[in-house]
DNA sequence: AATTACAATGAGTTTAAAGTCAGTGAGTTT
DNA sequence: AAACTCACTGACTTTAAACTCATTGTAATT
């Protein structure tokens, strides 16, 4: 059974995730200890208290959302899809976490080097999936020859495209406004 | 004419510019004044005597490099090229200023604005040129009817994601290594 | 009830970066 | 050739970030 101090402690932790998650995606990954400390309302101390260093509060946050977003891609998988559904849900996944998302696609070079394993991670959750589902529409539809690899990342160039260059197509999100022209052309481009 | 101290004034800027060009390709947008310095083999002081400060740097460097991609590409577009010929051409452009390329459309994003503005500028000659080159092709190639600015996206979303993720694809050049294989799905892609 | 453990605090330390400026000596002007 | 100008220097200042640690008060243990 947990102690007062053990659910307290939890309690704090992931009050600082959570404001972490929000600064980072609101300032990007060069907002400070002192602005997370006052987001989470708690003494700039307490952030190391918890993380011995802003890295591995960092690569802390990172597992934390490659957790969410694989529950999120595995409830899909266990559906048969279609190619279409998988693709609007893939973008409605991201939506959730947009602005999170594009400041890590942004900058993800620039983090610790064990954040860019648990990023490739991620990504090759979302490859399976896809993976999964073409092979199973290429009896349905007419899908071209080409890699797989090819296929899948001109998928994720496409929205990884849209999003980090999000201020050219809109001011509000980029996913939200140009989902069904994204995956309606996208579908084209990979039909024979 | 020029006195001896105008053109030396000159040269120091351009050698400083060189060395911010280098570092900044090998250590990204993080790489710092005293790097520079180094690299330039001049005094630290001597850098804000030619720029005020470092985000003037970096905005002379980007017009310095968005001139040079346009004359590349302005070349190109005099000649009656092939869809094939001008993706491979751009590609080769790239290729020269490849890893501080890299860094440029990883890092955009957390320059200053006008960094930004002087980005978007290199980015529509490109798509300028590109477009050129498309509609000559679709007289000759059966192209699909997709708008062209996806067309121009999954292109730019292609390669950007290759160099980007750079690192899952070769220890080298991920342009050298994949540009034939891009070319030719690219164009399998958009050809009805 | 007394003692111990420890989560949280926030002022203080360290570090590293950008930016400043008086001084120097070679170049330029008169 | 004397007076002046200015590119360049590098030690210094400022700023802002990460990280430390003695102290405090509450929870847990004895």
């Amino acid at each position: 059974m947990k102690t007062k101090r053990q659910i307290q402690k939890e309690a704090t932790r992931k009050i600082i995730l959570n404001a972490a998650y929000q600064m980072y995606a609101n300032e990007g990954f060069s907002a400070t200890t002192n602005q997370i400390a006052k987001a989470a309302n708690v003494s700039h101390g307490t952030i190391f208290v918890h993380f011995p260093t802003v890295d591995n509060l960092i690569i802390c946050l990172l597992e934390r959302f490659g957790s969410e977003i694989n529950e999120h891609l595995h409830l899909l998988s266990e559906k048969d899809e279609s190619l279409e559904t998988f693709l609007a849900a893939h973008i409605n996944v991201l939506i959730c976490y947009e602005d999170f998302y594009k400041r890590l696609i942004s900058e993800i070079n620039s983090l610790p080097q064990e954040a860019k394993y648990v990023f490739i991670n991620i990504q090759s959750v979302v490859s399976f999936h896809l993976n999964q589902v073409i092979e199973r529409e290429k009896e349905k539809m007419a899908i071209k020859e080409i890699p797989m690899h090819i296929i899948f990342n001109s998928w994720l160039g496409l929205i990884h495209y849209y999003l980090t260059n999000n201020y050219l197509f809109t001011a509000g999100s980029v996913l939200t406004d140009h989902k069904d022209e994204l995956i309606l052309n996208y579908i084209k481009l990979i039909r024979k």
